[in-house]
RNA sequence: GACCGGGUAGCUCAGCCGGUAGAGCAUCGGCCUUUUAAGCCGCUGGUCGAGGGUUCGAAUCCCUCCCCGGUCACCA
């Protein structure tokens, strides 16, 4: 092949890091611009409908293909009696069928795929030879009336000067395209290339988009029975104390006040001071940052709904959350039944409701207040009691033996209050605290309290938290002394929820793996390459550049 | 962090009781005006994740490490 002119600058020369492979698509690049005198990566363009609106338009009446129709051997025909609707599409190359002087190919984008053909009679000369110089993965144009073919396939044909042509070349090889991209791996690390080889992946991200509207939505005009809308607000994703859980938080540093950061567990604390301020109904949707493990059900950073109520409890929340998600089950996902797995999950309302303790009985067939024999199956279960307080001892047994067997929406009510620092307890039970968990198909998908507001109880209730830590984990707890400040200054009585959207995003989407529906996952870089080189302290670059 | 499975051509995958690396698709060259994963002919393309060991000989056996997936652990 030839290797660059002088006309062409060196950057389209080889890199001696670039696969040999490429060499084919370099070439043919530099003849694009040679030969056609065609920028392969073109620019704007007017005047372009969807692949899925394309095919709408397609009108039986106008297809001389169909029967009773003239002169059917010529579907890319331009006579003067052609009815056939003319539109302009654009999309990538996913199939590429090369027939000697006619030309077919698959277009793909986020809408649809479609047939486009492109007839050496029908288009000039230059952009025959691009259409047969398109490779797989190349972003073609074409302009022309919708047809069909003999076998009825709805297809752009491109009629006209400069009826197709390619807007921007592809160096890469396409994944296989029967097969698209497999490897889990690739999927996650080259996710531009997943969502265009694997089109329901991209279907999976865009219904995230929509069930994300849909919560907006929802809370910012509720059902009338909900009462008034509740206000989007942005509390700090980087804070001094990492409170409202007890995850281990990421630390980051601001160089001009020379200051330890912490990016939020949650945002609770900052909201629950908006309910302070005197804005009685606020939601947020925003990153939460856990350094954590990963699993199927968990990555670093993950989108949390958060939502206070003035003058609510976990009653409130519990009626809000039960018609959100039935809503979006019905309006997104199409049913109130919905495939996740094997199984099938029934969002009807009301969701079954049901306490901790009941729960704990029904599933093990004892109270679980019977220390005794809690003890005996907390050994049974594997789970060491030496040492564990009884309700601490309960949990991670209730964990055990209730948590996996609740598949259909249950509401899980009314915690020990001693793994419940931050919610107020039943009136006349001081050991239960007013708190739902919400779970689906094994997964805790929403948790809710009547918010605790009495500030000496809150800050009683830290105290003992911090008392029971290492050192280690000591030093992020700090109390926040500000935030019992806010209570000290009033709180109204609150109902809280907090919504893991990406764990509804799976329910909803059938998608087993967080990874799933999260575009971008955490993953570990490739090659072992060094760590950027850090920061300078002094941030010099920050000044006179361009300040927002 | 532990255990299990995986890493072979750009992609999807065989080969793994040791004997110099295979297929399909893609790429490249040729033919073809109604194809649908088009078809036909021909040609390319690999430090078999990395390093070390055993052996006359290693993709294959052994050791260490890296990356991915799964299970578990961690996650008031």
């Amino acid at each position: 092949m030839t290797d660059a002119t002088p006309s062409e600058p060196a950057r389209h020369a080889h890199s001696s890091t670039e696969p040999d492979l490429l060499a084919d698509r370099r070439a043919k690049l530099n003849r694009l611009r040679q030969e056609f005198g065609l920028d392969p990566y073109g620019g704007r363009v007017d005047g372009l409908i969807t692949l899925a609106a394309a095919r709408e338009r397609y009108d039986p009446s106008s297809d001389p293909n169909v029967a009773g129709a003239a002169d059917s051997t010529d579907t890319a025909d331009t006579s003067a009696a052609d009815r056939r609707p003319v539109v302009k599409v654009a999309g990538r190359v996913v199939l590429h069928r090369d027939i000697g002087s006619l030309v077919f190919m698959t277009l793909r984008d986020a809408t649809a795929d479609l047939q486009i053909g492109v007839s050496k009679k029908a288009v000039d000369p230059r952009a025959f030879k691009l259409a047969k110089l398109a490779d797989l993965g190349d972003w073609a144009v074409v302009q022309g009336p919708v047809g069909t073919t003999k076998t009825k396939e709805i297809t752009v044909w491109a009629v006209g000067e400069g009826s197709f042509t390619i807007a921007t070349k592809t160096l890469a090889l396409p994944p296989e395209k029967h097969h698209g991209l497999q490897d889990p791996e690739l999927r996650y690390r080259k996710r531009y290339v997943d969502l265009y080889a694997n089109p329901h992946v991209l279907q999976t991200f865009l219904k995230r988009s929509r069930i994300i509207q849909r919560v907006r939505d929802f809370l910012t005009n509720p059902p009338a029975s909900l009462g008034d809308p509740y206000v989007e607000v942005e509390t700090p994703m980087m804070q001094l104390l990492p409170g409202g859980a007890a995850a281990r938080p990421f630390i980051t540093h601001h160089n001009a006040l020379d200051l330890d950061l912490y990016l939020r567990v949650a945002p609770e604390l900052y909201l629950k001071r908006l309910l302070v301020g005197g804005m009685p109904r606020v939601f947020e949707i925003n990153r939460n940052f856990r350094n954590e493990g990963l699993s199927q059900r968990h990555n670093p950073e993950f989108t949390m709904l958060e939502l206070y109520q003035a003058f609510g409890d976990y009653g409130s929340m519990m009626t809000l959350t039960e018609r959100l998600i039935h809503t979006l089950a019905v309006e997104i996902g199409g049913s109130a039944t919905l495939p996740f797995g094997d199984w099938q999950i029934d969002y009807s309302m009301p969701f079954r409701r049901a306490s901790y303790h009941d729960l704990f009985q029904e599933h093990n067939g004892f109270p679980g207040s019977d220390h005794d024999r809690l003890v005996a199956l907390a050994k049974h279960v594997g789970i060491d009691p030496q040492g564990k307080d009884h309700d601490l001892l309960l949990n991670e047994v209730w964990e055990e033996t209730v948590e996996e067997r609740l598949i259909q929406p249950t509401f899980v009510m009314d915690y020990p209050a001693v793994i419940c620092p931050l919610t107020k307890t039943k009136p006349d039970r001081p050991d239960i605290a007013e708190r739902f968990e919400l779970f689906i198909a094994r997964m805790e998908v929403a948790n809710a309290y009547t918010e605790l507001n009495d500030p000496d109880v809150q800050e009683a209730n830290f105290r003992r938290q911090v008392a029971g830590l290492d050192p280690e984990e000591a030093v992020f707890r700090t109390i926040d002394q500000d935030f019992l400040e806010a209570l000290r200054v009033g709180m109204p009585p609150a109902g809280g929820l907090g919504i893991g959207i990406d764990r509804l995003v799976m329910l909803l989407t059938n998608s087993r793996s967080i990874r799933d529906v999260i575009l971008f996952p955490l993953m570990r870089p490739q090659n072992q390459q060094p760590p950027p080189a850090p920061l300078p302290d002094k941030p010099t670059q920050q000044r006179g550049t361009t300040s927002g």
